[in-house]
DNA sequence: GTAAACAAAAGTGTTGACAGTTTCGCGGCA
DNA sequence: TGCCGCGAAACTGTCAACACTTTTGTTTAC
């Protein structure tokens, strides 16, 4: 990635000097917490964390701030903050509200979007894909498939949206790699790409919107079945 | 264990002496903000907040933040805080995700809520309130349009559901009166809500969702139809 | 009379210092 | 030895002063 972050300032060519905006601490803490790189129930020290990023504490404490209203962290009076850690009801709901939303998302897609591209993602699916998922190669596998949603959800156009799914989705995305290594997930998972997409070239929109539901209550349906194994 | 610390703990109903918390002050110019009592477009000066609320100009700060994220401000560097002004397009958006969103908690309060109390929303649709839009008093009607719509939502039992329609059902409260004055609009919105109570209380699900879709459709066609009026 | 330049005022952004609370370690006592 | 209380350290919460930017008001040149 390393799309550089947009620096309004005109370019003075010093670089590590600059110190790091409160958006930026939140893009590196989301980051780190979406990777697992702090696990749930973590700490987070806000003096630690101002000394890293090179910050007075009160721009730490802004960022945090901001990820509490996220729901990432979990602020305790007097006491801290910790990485929020999902229980499983909680999973069940973002569950609910994406079959929704990414529904919604995959209908004003078909309608709004180029079908060039869902032609060309629908051979990736049914080509290269099916390869992967065979292969058990999970990595690049979801990385596809992550570029595939955020088309589709850019495709929609409808900011608000896009807004609320990056909200609920950056949650749940430590769990999407362990509900992929389900024993069958991956391909039932694949194959329900290709339906949705076959959908979408054919311009059904309504179609492409049940399809994704579909996929969706499939997966939460998935996960409520091993949630032993994963939680 | 748990031996009480005695003065740590303020209780939470303090006398009206104490100093107004952050999430008390986002709560007030939330309420005014959806009033209009602040109109769009306004700046809100940070110094005027704080000798207002009597408290430090940073907690007038903390709480522009809040609102920056929620979306009811518009932050513009070094020169203040102002009313969003949402739109046509937004409101759109908004109104697209409301059909979805709300349709799902009318399936999940179908499947999950008692049903007496739907029942009884019944009775007032199809008797009182139908008098109340006769007589077009909407502010009665307004009222308890609005508690059953938190019913159902409080009913579907997905707080993040809750917090979703909470955040974008703000944004537009301002206009719903705008709409419900529309010609013939308050009288449809009855009928539809009669038509998705029976679903309710007969249990059938899918069909209330797809009810309560179809009526929030209908009011966003409303909307584009009599736009110029209302924006 | 108009417009550009400058100075003062108002308002926002930032920071370090101070205050309050919780946690942890240590010494005394049964 | 166990543990109860006490005090110090660490950490979070709060704030008022300072720095910077924008806006406004006034003067001056053409």
């Amino acid at each position: 990635m390393a799309r550089a972050a947009p620096k309004s300032r005109p370019a003075a060519g010093r670089t590590r000097r600059s110190p790091a905006s409160v958006a930026q601490i939140v893009a590196a803490l989301r980051a780190r917490i979406a990777a697992q790189d702090i696990p749930p129930g973590a700490k987070l020290r806000e003096s630690d964390l101002a000394e890293e990023f090179g910050v007075p504490r009160t721009r730490v404490r802004d960022a945090l701030a901001a990820l509490e209203q996220r729901g990432l962290v979990e602020r305790i009076p007097n006491r801290g903050a910790v990485v929020m850690r999902l229980d499983l009801s909680q999973v069940f709901d973002i569950y609910e509200l994406r079959e929704v939303l990414e529904g919604l998302a995959a209908r004003l897609a078909t309608e709004r979007g180029p079908r060039e591209r869902w032609r060309r993602e629908l051979d990736l699916f049914q080509g290269p894909m099916k390869d992967l998922v065979a292969r058990n190669e999970l990595d690049p596998y979801i990385e596809r498939y992550e570029a595939l949603r955020r088309s589709i959800i850019e495709a929609a156009g409808n900011p608000v949206l896009a807004e609320m799914l990056d909200t609920i989705y950056e949650k749940t995305q430590a769990l999407i790699r362990r509900i992929l290594i389900l024993p069958g997930r991956a391909e039932v998972g694949r194959q329900q790409h290709v339906a949705l997409l076959e959908a979408m070239v054919q311009g059904k929109a309504e179609l492409a919107e049940q399809r994704r539901r579909e996929g969706l209550r499939s997966a939460r349906a998935h996960l409520e079945k091993f949630q032993k194994y994963i939680l």
